[in-house]
DNA sequence: GTATTATTTCTGTATTTATCGAAATAATAC
DNA sequence: GTATTATTTCGATAAATACAGAAATAATAC
């Protein structure tokens, strides 16, 4: 992954509504979760939760189908693992280059 | 790890600055940087650079000490796998509390 | 067609974050 | 003591992000 994406991905995550529901994402696995799930969860403002989840989509991380009236969330958890993997890339092998 | 905590972190590191300066760190070990060495990779007013290194410091993810003129730093590691790894924790284990 | 449910988009305001020059501090050298 | 080097703190401005009410869209049910 390139250090911008990353940058990009963390900075959705660094804010307490978007990871709290990043980690509700993660629990619920690869069935995901519906808006409304989450809603329920999180109590907070549809505009708000909304924009959140905009927000994750822009980055890759969450992924959205619709299922008849319902909208349902998903992570990218291979983007999610290339992510973690790169933070810790190339630990304790020097500055050089390569 | 807690959420806040979590949130916190991934919002310093979710700066393309401070996740540079990050994995310049997470390349250079246990010795760390010296706060002139991370100047000279990243090329930015020493202001700002120490703007970006307090912040990294507030997180705890950076830790700094003295050695006479030089400010070294060096990463956390304890706190950084916590962090990596709270993200992750119970994945795909369904909603339910426990 | 109208109604209902699920969710988003629009629009504005409030808050936070980023940037950087100039001045200040800390340590060593002379 | 003064000078030099390393780095931070202060203070101001610019830019980005968060929040939420109201209106709009999308799908189904009747």
């Amino acid at each position: 992954m390139e250090l911008d994406k990353a940058a990009v991905c963390l900075s959705k995550l660094g804010n307490p509504a978007r990871l709290a529901m990043f980690r509700l994402l993660v629990k619920a696995g690869d069935e995901g979760l519906a808006v409304g799930d989450i809603q329920k969860e999180l109590d907070m403002p549809h505009s708000t939760l909304s924009h959140h989840i905009s927000h994750m989509m822009t980055s890759g991380l969450l992924i959205q189908s619709r299922e008849g009236r319902v909208l349902r969330c998903r992570l990218d958890y291979q983007l999610t693992n290339s992510l973690l993997d790169y933070l810790m890339e190339d630990c304790c092998k020097g500055l050089q280059e390569a």
